[in-house]
DNA sequence: CCGGAAATTAGACAAAGTCCAGATTGCTCT
DNA sequence: AGAGCAATCTGGACTTTGTCTAATTTCCGG
């Protein structure tokens, strides 16, 4: 699939996006590629001709794009969030030395036994994260 | 179980780890009270009273026992990680809003379906994390 | 008691992320 | 077109977590 910036401009509306040109720019960033983006990594596809947004707006945006459903916050990196223009149900595959990321398809997977939530309590999501490391 | 700091001195040796002064105390915050802690909880807790460890020796020693296989960690909050002092197969419970974090046992649960992994790659570990929040 | 290896320390540093007050943008209404 | 207003964006200071380093302290075997 290639998304054009135009793609991004209805998908942002779709989610209840106001479309700016930054935010534009970062969705483009995310879904052209197909990949896990830290926001740092945003920033700097964002900006590689000339400087045209802000760390404080990619950091905005990033979050706004989690809050409205737009985009899934990957937690396997100690130090550093990626994002995810995936969100449909799957799963994560980690590479601890390379850093690499990737999605495992959630339809092939069971989880079964899960114990009962606490009162009150509702499930946000369920993280499975498989840590890989090359073979010495 | 109740942990006294000879406890520690065995744990220690046992892992193949020289039991100091400061690893002593260190193990003991985190076995005598069976909970997940943040370097910086372990810094508080072994330097209630007057300063004895500094900064730099937490989170050496905390790695240390990573590798040597006493503790565990988790990643499930983008802002800190977490030390686990139960190293039996288990998964967790994250309670986003309150930041709580607890175990779920491993025996009851089953995971299937989990695809083959690319070639010269060995699993390090299989993390599910159960993200809960209040319900609104 | 001496010498060296292991461990600890303070504090400077780095990287990710947050915060804020001011500037820009893009409406809408006239 | 221009004024008014809310939403957005910005630079830069700041915070927090964690790392690094060079100097000191501790621990032992001989």
């Amino acid at each position: 699939m290639h998304y054009t910036r135009d793609d991004m401009t209805g998908l942002l509306r779709s989610h209840d996006i106001n479309p700016t040109h930054q935010r534009i720019e970062i969705a483009h960033a995310l879904f052209s590629r197909q990949e896990h983006l830290s926001a740092d990594q945003v920033m700097g596809i964002v900006n590689t001709r000339h400087s045209e947004t802000s760390k404080a707006t990619v950091y905005n945006t990033l979050k706004l794009f989690l809050e409205k459903g737009l985009v899934r916050e990957v937690i396997v990196d100690p130090s550093k969030v990626f994002y995810d223009p995936n969100t449909g149900p799957h799963h994560h595959l980690y590479e601890v030395d390379s850093g690499k990321l990737s999605d495992i398809d959630a339809s092939a997977i069971q989880i079964s036994g899960l114990p009962q939530l606490p009162e009150g309590m509702v499930t946000e999501g369920i993280d499975l994260i498989v840590r890989v490391r090359r073979q010495t």
